[in-house]
Order: structure tokens, then sequence, then C-alpha cells
DNA sequence: GGGTTGACGAAGA
DNA sequence: TTCTTCGCCAACC
């Protein structure tokens, strides 16, 4: 039987940075949003905001990742034009009861929601 | 193999 | 204070 040890996730460490990324933006709760640079904070790499960005559009159009909860540090829907759509990416937020102007998120800081904080 | 790009962010001038 | 530059690392040309 121990031909396959049961590879359970036993440190997120181990796992590839992508998927850390989404394991943490499935953690953002409804109605909330946050960085790309506090996931990368709270991954370990707070220079690598970068890679969280580009983890989201490898990401593909997966619903597992909410993608449109995370924006940059200002609030902004930077990566809208990923989205399919024109504004797709703000409307899945006021669905969620954000309001958005001009790819701005309103009370962005009441809203932002820190993985470091709240993990 | 090397240079550029990118859904960012922080530090420096 | 705003503007510029660097870092980060994967993907693309």
């Amino acid at each position: 039987m121990g031909v396959k040890d049961e590879i359970d996730i036993e440190s997120e460490s181990e796992m590839n940075f992508f998927d850390r990324v989404y394991n943490v933006a499935r953690l953002i709760p409804h109605g909330r949003v946050t960085s790309y640079g506090a996931i990368a904070k709270h991954l370990g790499a707070a220079r690598s905001a970068r890679m969280v960005g580009w983890a989201m559009n490898a990401c593909g159009g997966r619903e597992d990742v909410p993608a449109h909860r995370v924006v940059n540090r200002k609030g902004v829907l930077t990566g809208k034009h990923h989205f399919q759509g024109t504004n797709l990416m703000q409307q899945l937020l006021e669905s969620e009861g954000i309001r958005v102007i001009d790819n701005q998120i309103q009370n962005f800081e009441s809203l932002f929601w820190d993985p470091m904080k709240e993990l």
C-alpha cells in the first residue's frame, strides 16, 4: 500500500504559486475585494504582485476563481479588459453590492479584504 | 538563449 | 507631491 502516498496538502508551500493564488482568491467573501499585492504578500511574495495578476490571466474563466474581486491597490479595475464583454467585471462587483464608478471601486478601503489580517 | 511584456507595488528622485 | 525606476518571475517572440 505504500505505492501511492496520499498527497495531502500538508502545507500550501508545496503548492504551485498559481494554485496558491487561486486558493486565496476563492476565500474572498462576497461583497469584498482585495488587491494583487495583498494576495502576493500573504503567499510570502510581496514583491511578486505581477505574478498574481498573471495567475489570474492563466486562470482562464474559472468560476472557482473570483478574479473580479481582485483589483490593484488603488481599487481600480485594471483587469476588466480581460473579462468577457466590456464591463462584465464591474457588473459582477455591482451584483455583490459593490459600487464601481469609472473602473474605481467606491469605498474601497471599507470593502478591502486583507487575507493576512482575516486569515 | 536573450529581450520584451505584463490584471502590481514599493521605493527613490 | 508626482513622476520615474526597479523588482518580481512566468510567458511570449
